[in-house]
DNA sequence: CTAATTTCAGTTTAACTGATATCA
DNA sequence: CTGATATCAGTTTAACTGAAATTA
């Protein structure tokens, strides 16, 4: 299989020394760990300023969505850690975005739900999601953002659906 | 800007309570994230069972295409740490992989150089490293694979064309 | 003097593991 | 008993930082 690049739709940056270059630079995982680095950090810089973290704006997008979960569903539904769950749930209770409870009818799970502060807090990170989303997806159109993310998710369905 | 991903294109994995499902799962700053994860994994793990490393195959796929260079220069052209390349350089010198030697035009320099155990090395690692690929872009076809190194070129080239 | 190079020692951070207590 | 849950404490690893020694 032969999926590196030659020298096909250039963007117009030239190669320079201080520059990676090569048949290197258009292998797949290394395009892909790049490019989730720069998103990464442009979603993960944008949410620290506005006082959050990707952690919290996954758990308030599930339960928004879901509605009220155990951690251990959010855990599930998120893809985050069970035991990244504890310091994140915590942070958002004291924030009043959402509630826990200890579930009446088994007494092992806490059911977090979204508070009213909550939903509006969500209101204001989607937005600014969807801001960074589009940062972090240029110079790509819509188009072609959409296209790239019908790529990545059959590929990433293809590999299991899970992280591990 | 909406790049989400509704209903189409499934890949014929049905959402389950252990998947990670939703809005979420169609951002593309997270899908990337699974993406680099999932390629990084088959290409790490592969390149282990071979007894290798990214580091030392970044390394000696650039000697070959670019010829004997600096540590410095190096570190530039693979996009990796300056401090990483030293045991990197270390380990491929003590396998016969590599020469080391001080530039006696600016003794400041080490130059790295391709051995003859070297060059056979990486093209057994080329071959490994293609499969690699193509596990890590399955289920793709080489026409998509293209596409997708397209477009992740065209966003990792607007940012910056490099890591920080 | 400043600036680049190699090297080392240590930091940061996300992601993860293992164990414990509790409960179904 | 097994198995799920919430929690905590600690590990792992890549990526990175800062500084020393050397040389241009």
């Amino acid at each position: 299989m032969l999926v590196r690049m030659e020298n096909a739709e250039r963007d117009g940056a030239d190669e320079d020394s201080t520059c990676e270059a090569g048949r290197l630079a258009a292998l797949p995982s290394r395009l892909l760990a790049r490019a989730a680095a720069i998103s990464g950090r442009i979603v993960g810089d944008g949410l620290a300023a506005a006082g959050s973290h990707r952690y919290q704006y996954a758990v308030l997008a599930t339960l928004a969505e879901f509605g009220p979960a155990s951690q251990a569903d959010l855990a599930r539904r998120t893809g985050l850690d069970r035991s990244d769950m504890v310091p994140t749930i915590a942070t958002l209770e004291a924030a009043g975005l959402v509630a826990r409870a200890v579930d009446a009818t088994d007494r092992r799970r806490n059911i977090v739900s979204l508070t009213g502060p909550g939903t509006a807090r969500l209101a204001e990170l989607d937005a600014l999601v969807d801001r960074l989303q589009a940062e972090a997806t240029a110079p790509l159109d819509a188009d072609e953002a959409t296209r790239l993310v019908a790529l990545l998710g059959r590929l990433v369905r293809h590999h299991g659906g899970r992280w591990r």
